[in-house]
DNA sequence: TTCATTTGACCCTC
DNA sequence: GAGGGTCAAATGAA
C-alpha cells in the first residue's frame, strides 16, 4: 500500500474504524432481524462479511504501517496497540460504546488488570473456537477518559472468523430480543449485558432501525438506508434477496472504490 | 446437569 | 524480570 502522510493515515484509520463499527452493528441487526433458519447465511450477511473483511484488512495494514513508521506518535484512539508489537499477527482496533454488539458469538476466557489502566481487560474467543476451529479473538478494554455517557471501549480484534453461521439466530434471539430496540441500558464489561447502537455522547432518544451515524457514506449503508421503508414493509429476507448486488465482482468493486475514496480524501 | 464466567497460575514476548 | 496473553480448574447460574 502506498504510504500516506502520518496525520492522513490516522484520519483514514479513524474513519475506517467507524465504518467497521457500523458494519458490525448492521450485521448484528440483520442477524437478529432475519427469520431464516437455513443452512447458509443470508446474502446480506455474506456480503457484509466480505465488506468487513475488506475493511479489517485495510485497517490492519494501515495500523501496522503507521505504527512501524511512528510507533509512539499517533495518540488518537486507533493507534496500534501493545499486542501488535508482541506478535506479528493481523490485528485491528476500534473504539466503540457497544463492544459486544458485533453480530458474533464470543466466550470470555480471561480477564486481567493491565499495568497503568484503571479498568481490567477482558479476553474473548469465538464460541465456535472448538467445534469449527475459528481463531477469532478480541480483547475489550474500557477507556478511562470517559467524559461522556455511554463509556467507550477499545476493542482489539485478532484473526478473522472462519466459522459458519448455522442458520439459527438462537444466540442473538436470547441476547438481544429481551432488550427493546429503543431501550438503552447501562453498559458493563461483562458479556451478559448489551446495549444497542446509538450515537456517541448523545441522549437516549429512540433510534430508527437502521440509523447509523456516519459522515462517510458507504455503498451498502446508503443502499440500506434508502431501503429502510422497504425493509419494514416486506421484511429483511425479501429485501436481501431482491437488492443484493448481482455479483461478487460488483460488490468488491464498489467497496474498493469506497475504500479508495476514503484514503484519497485524507 | 450443562455451560459460561471467574480467577489464579503458567507461558511467552519484549 | 516485567507485563500481557492463555489455560484450565473452580464456581455459579440457568
Amino acid at each position: 500500500m502506498a504510504a500516506l502522510p502520518r496525520s492522513h493515515t490516522s484520519d483514514a484509520i479513524e474513519h475506517l474504524s467507524k465504518g467497521y463499527e457500523h458494519l458490525t452493528q448492521l450485521r448484528a441487526l440483520l442477524l437478529s432481524s432475519s427469520p431464516a433458519k437455513t443452512s447458509t447465511a443470508p446474502p446480506a450477511i455474506q456480503l457484509l462479511d466480505k465488506a468487513l473483511h475488506c475493511v479489517t484488512a485495510t485497517l490492519s495494514e494501515l495500523q501496522t504501517s503507521s505504527s512501524s513508521h511512528h510507533a509512539s506518535s499517533i495518540e488518537n484512539n486507533m493507534n496500534c496497540t501493545e499486542p501488535c508489537k508482541r506478535r506479528r499477527i493481523q490485528r485491528w482496533t476500534i473504539v466503540t460504546s457497544v463492544p459486544h454488539f458485533d453480530g458474533y458469538e464470543w466466550r470470555k476466557y480471561g480477564e486481567k488488570n493491565i499495568h497503568g489502566h484503571k479498568f481490567p481487560r477482558s479476553y474473548y474467543k469465538c464460541t465456535h473456537n472448538k467445534e469449527q476451529g475459528c481463531p477469532a479473538r478480541k480483547t475489550i478494554q474500557q477507556k478511562e477518559d470517559d467524559d461522556c455517557n455511554p463509556p467507550k471501549y477499545e476493542v482489539i480484534y485478532s484473526m478473522h472468523h472462519i466459522c459458519k453461521i448455522m442458520g439459527t439466530n438462537t444466540h442473538l434471539d436470547k441476547k438481544y430480543s429481551s432488550t427493546p430496540i429503543n431501550n438503552i441500558s447501562s453498559t458493563t464489561t461483562t458479556s451478559s449485558s448489551y446495549v444497542l447502537p446509538t450515537s456517541n455522547c448523545q441522549t437516549n432518544s429512540p433510534q430508527p432501525l437502521l440509523t447509523l451515524v456516519t459522515e462517510q457514506v458507504c455503498p451498502m449503508e446508503s443502499m440500506l438506508l434508502s431501503a429502510e421503508p422497504q425493509i419494514e414493509e416486506n421484511g429483511i429476507e425479501n429485501f436481501c434477496t431482491k437488492t443484493s448486488p448481482s455479483t461478487d465482482l460488483d460488490f468488491d468493486s464498489e467497496w474498493a472504490k469506497w475504500l479508495l475514496s476514503c484514503t484519497k480524501k485524507f
